[in-house]
Order: structure tokens, then sequence, then C-alpha cells
RNA sequence: GUCCCCAUCGUCUAGCCUGGUCUAGGACACCGCCCUUUCACGGCGGCGACAGGGGUUCAAAUCCCCUUGGGGACGCCA
């Protein structure tokens, strides 16, 4: 058992984000490769934007993926679980307060008067003469009978971290050691008027309570850390070790945005994609693999070789196509069983009564699918036909296939040579069409295509003769009286 | 505007730290061919990159600098 805590921090602003669950995995791996834990904590402090419906709506994410924390806050239904609690942000208010104003007992935080219209101007200017916006230190050097008189009047105030001089450095485990001078930071607020904490004080004084040993998080907050490494020494907490990598990239090369499609993780989900694929891809999306030329992974294979080592300096862009290759690896891996277990309630909820068939039969469909199936949600593009009626007719087919010459009799020959079949299986039917093939002298595609059409109404779909066995004798019969009336209503034929 | 980070095929990357083994390897995508009942899978092959410029060095994708490009941060949001 080693000592390594890390945690995921979200703010739970509605969904699980693609890059909040990538930082979460990482830091996940390394306290399972390290024997550690992994914390969950609820940046909530904002109350305007949080909202329980929310937190669940989050925590589904991390569920779905498969990634559990060790220690977190209490959470549908389940109670809490840790020593360090409680672990939303909302409710360490108190502690917040108290370092907040130790840091003032100390000096190394003092009160700010001037008011957010104030420092709103003063902004504004800032950004139109070019300037970098920083605070002016206005308050910064207010005796104790100034602050005393301002407060006589009731003005209120917040508290700012007085920044030390000198510089700061970041030793990080991605990017190396970053180096900050002190005067690029303004003397930032770390406590609201109202009492509240802001960010900042919260996440340094939390880590440094939870006994966090490692920080992974995106790069956006490497700025950040110079702060949070001030604020780290002043409260005079060890230092957590920081590792900052870069964000994910939507497909043009943006910040992926959360307004994008496939922001939530569960977008994925409710595209038919599996966990095992979000999973091995966002791995992918920062982290290689010592070793070389290997791109499947599980979760559990992840456990084993994840190093912080390996994570990426380099952002990396969001790219569908080998998400869809993925997904379509990680499908044929399963078993025939679990396949069917996550494609019968797809098939359920687009309308097909998977009822009528027996749960042996389900798993022989998902069989006869797997290799073809790109995404969970095809389910219903290569099986709807077992479950219901025929529609319609794909129209180039009919038209390639059936608006021909001597269609008809070929599919009659068809009709004859199954009905004839006596054992009605994959191995008989394929021996049935290849004497037909044998008779003619014609390919075997040139019977197999027009049966697909007339059993399936597509030109695509699982083997032929395997989707056959399935349907059965009657029912398929049934298809092929159907079809060659069809045929037969198309009229005349060109040549 | 200021600061910070990044930079190898279209995309994800290996290699870079510890220069020579790199006429730069793999994967996705794309294009051929093969297998084949379509699609998919699989097999084989092809296309395709060290951003640019300066150094350092006998030797640079690998080390240094500049430029350019991309990203991020500058809230009484987190």
């Amino acid at each position: 058992m080693s000592n390594v805590r890390c945690r995921i921090a979200p703010s739970p602003s509605g969904f699980l984000h693609i890059g909040t669950a990538k930082t979460a995995m990482y830091n996940w791996l390394l306290a399972k490769s390290t024997g550690g834990t992994f914390v969950l904590r609820l940046e909530d402090t904002d109350a305007e934007r949080t909202d329980e419906q929310y937190v669940q709506a989050m925590c589904e994410g991390f569920r779905w993926l498969g990634i559990m924390w060790d220690e977190g806050p209490e959470f549908g239904g389940e109670p809490e679980r840790g020593d360090f609690g409680p672990y939303r942000q909302s409710q360490r208010r108190e502690l917040h307060r108290g370092e907040a104003l130790r840091l003032l007992s100390e000096g190394k935080a003092y009160k700010c008067f001037c008011s957010k219209e104030e420092i709103e101007a003063e902004r504004e200017r800032a950004t139109q003469e070019k300037r970098p916006p920083r605070y002016s230190g206005k308050c910064r050097n207010l005796t104790p009978e100034q602050t005393a008189a301002l407060e006589a009047e009731g003005r209120s105030f917040v508290l700012r971290f007085r920044v030390p001089e000198g510089e700061t450095v970041i030793h990080d485990l991605i990017q190396g050691d970053v180096r900050f001078e002190n005067k690029e930071y303004d003397d930032f607020i770390i406590l609201k008027a109202n009492g509240d904490p802001i960010f900042h004080l919260a996440v340094v004084v939390d880590d440094g309570h939870m006994k966090i040993t490692h920080v992974i998080r995106g790069d956006d907050h490497l700025t950040n850390a110079g702060r949070h490494v001030m604020l780290f020494n002043a409260l005079g907490y060890p230092l957590p070790k920081f590792a900052h990598h870069p964000l994910v990239l939507d497909e043009v090369g943006r910040k992926y945005s959360k307004r994008l499609h496939g922001a939530n993780v569960l977008d994925w989900r409710e595209d038919g994609y599996l966990p095992e694929t979000l999973i091995n891809y966002i791995a992918l999306l920062g982290w290689t693999s010592e070793e070389a030329n290997r791109e499947f992974f599980t979760l559990d294979e992840l456990k084993g070789l994840f190093t912080i080592e390996r994570l990426s300096k380099s952002p990396a862009r969001f790219d569908r196509k080998k998400l869809d290759w993925l997904n379509g690896q990680h499908i044929r891996r399963l078993s025939q069983e679990e396949l069917r277990d996550r494609v019968v309630p797809i098939l359920q909820k687009n309308g097909l009564d998977t009822g009528i068939k027996s749960e042996e039969w389900l798993t022989r469909m998902a069989g006869i699918c797997q290799e073809k199936l790109p995404t969970l949600n095809h389910i219903v593009e290569y099986a709807d036909f077992f479950f219901q009626d025929i529609a319609e007719y794909d129209a180039k087919s009919v038209l390639k296939l059936w608006k021909t010459d001597g269609a008809i009799e070929r599919m009659r020959n068809i009709q004859q040579a199954m009905a004839a079949i006596e054992v009605w299986n994959h191995d008989t039917l394929k021996a049935a069409f290849e004497a037909l093939t044998a008779a003619s002298g014609e390919g075997l595609g040139k019977f197999v295509h027009p049966t697909r059409l007339a059993l399936t109404g597509k030109p695509v779909g699982p083997g032929l003769f395997e989707l056959t066995e399935l349907l059965g004798k009657e029912e398929s019969l049934a298809r092929i009286a159907k079809a060659i009336s069809y045929i037969e209503s198309l009229g005349g034929t060109p040549s």
C-alpha cells in the first residue's frame, strides 16, 4: 500500500466532460497502479451553478466508464467514504475561512475594500491600453487605522493574498521546471466579500488537508499552479507533485467545447460506443505505452502499464475515425453474451420486441452481427428485420437485383431449393446455394444478394446463411414468396 | 497586451532526456491488390512528416537561440 493520494476535483456543471474524464482517469490510473487512493471531491463552491442533478449526471459518467473513487461524498444513496471528508467543497467553508483568516493574521493576506466596479473599470482600462489586467495593489499597504476606518464605514471587503517577491518554480512531472516571476501575479482574492473561499484557496486547503500527494490536471491550470504553490508555502503545507497534461482538442484543434457533441462522455454511450472504447481512446489521447506499436488496452491493462513518465506534453486532437476503429476492436472482443446484453436494450429502445425470441437465440443473433458492427447502435440496421416485417425494399438494390431479366426465375429457383432443405442450418443452406451456382454456372453472389434483399430488405447485414438459419425456414420462405409477388408487381423488366 | 505551454506523416504517435543504429517506426484515415455472398473483418502493398532560420558538433528529428504557428492563463467562476 503506497501513500499516493490523488484526486479529481470537478465542478459539477451538468455532465462529465471528456477532458475531465481524461484527467480523472490518469489520476485513477496513478492511484491504482501504485496501490494508492483515488479521491473524488466536488468543487461545488459556486452555489449558483451547482445542483444535485448535475452531480448525478456527472457521476453517472464516471460510473459508466468504470472509474470509481475510493474516497468521496455521499451520492446516489451511497454513504460518504473516506477519513478526509466532507468531500464537497461547499461543506468545507469554515475550514477555508479559518485558513484565510490565519493568513490574514500572519500578514500573508490583507483586506481589500475596492468595489467590484472599481476593479472592473481598472481591468477594462488596462485591457484597452493593452496592459496586462491586474489588480493595482491599492489596498495592499493600508495602515491598520485606514483599515479600521473603512470597516467602520461599513465597507465590505475581500481578502487578498499578498504575493511575495521573487520567483516561483513548479517542478512539473510532465512539463519540467516551469518558472514564473511572482510579479506576473497580482494579489489575488482568496476570500469573497460574502465569506466564501475562492477556488485557489479552496483547492490548496483541501489538497493540503486531504493529504493529496499528486495533482494531475489539465494544463489550463499551469499558471494557477504558481498561485497554488505560493499558497501551499504560505499555509505551511507540504507541496504535492504536479503534473499538467495538455487539454483535449476537438477535431479542428480547439479546446473541446462543452457545447460540442461528444463533450459529454455519455454522448458516446448514446451513440453506441462501449465504455471500454472511450477508456482506451482517452488514455491514448496523451499517453503511450512503453511497449511500442500497441493501441488496444483495457482499463485493467492500463492499470498495470500506466506511468506518469509516458504522458505526453503536446496536445492531441480528438479523432472520430480512430475512435470508430477502436470501438470495432472492442466490440469484437466481447463475448456473444456480453454483446447480446448490450445490444438488446438498443433494439428495444427502437421499438423492436426482442421478447419474442429466446435468450439463446438473441445470443446467436449478436454473434452473427459481431464482426460487422462499427457501433452498438448499428444493431438496429443489421438486425431489425428479425423482429418486424420488411417495410420496404432498398430501392437501389431492387433496381439492380430484381428489375432485371430472369429475376423472377432466379428467385423461384432459390425458393425451390430452399423449400427442399430438410435440416435447416448454415451448412445445408450453403450447400443448397452452391448447388444452384453449379447448375447455373454463375457466381454465388448472383443468388446471395437477391435472397438477402428478400429476407432483410437491405443490401448489407450479417452473413446470409447465418441470418437465414436464424430467421427460420418458415419465415424465410414466406419472405421469399412475398418477394416474388413483389417482383411480379414490378411489371415489365427492362432488358 | 503580458506570462506560460506545445511543435515528427491529414490525425494519434515512437524516436528526443543519454546526438551517430532514422534512406524516421507503428496506428487511424485514404488509395490499390488479395480473401470473400454485400458490408465489415483479415492479409499484402502504396501515399505520407522531423514548421522555418540560425547556431553547437566530425555528426542533429534529437542540444541551444530566434521566427512562425497552435494552445492556455490573466474573474468577488471553478
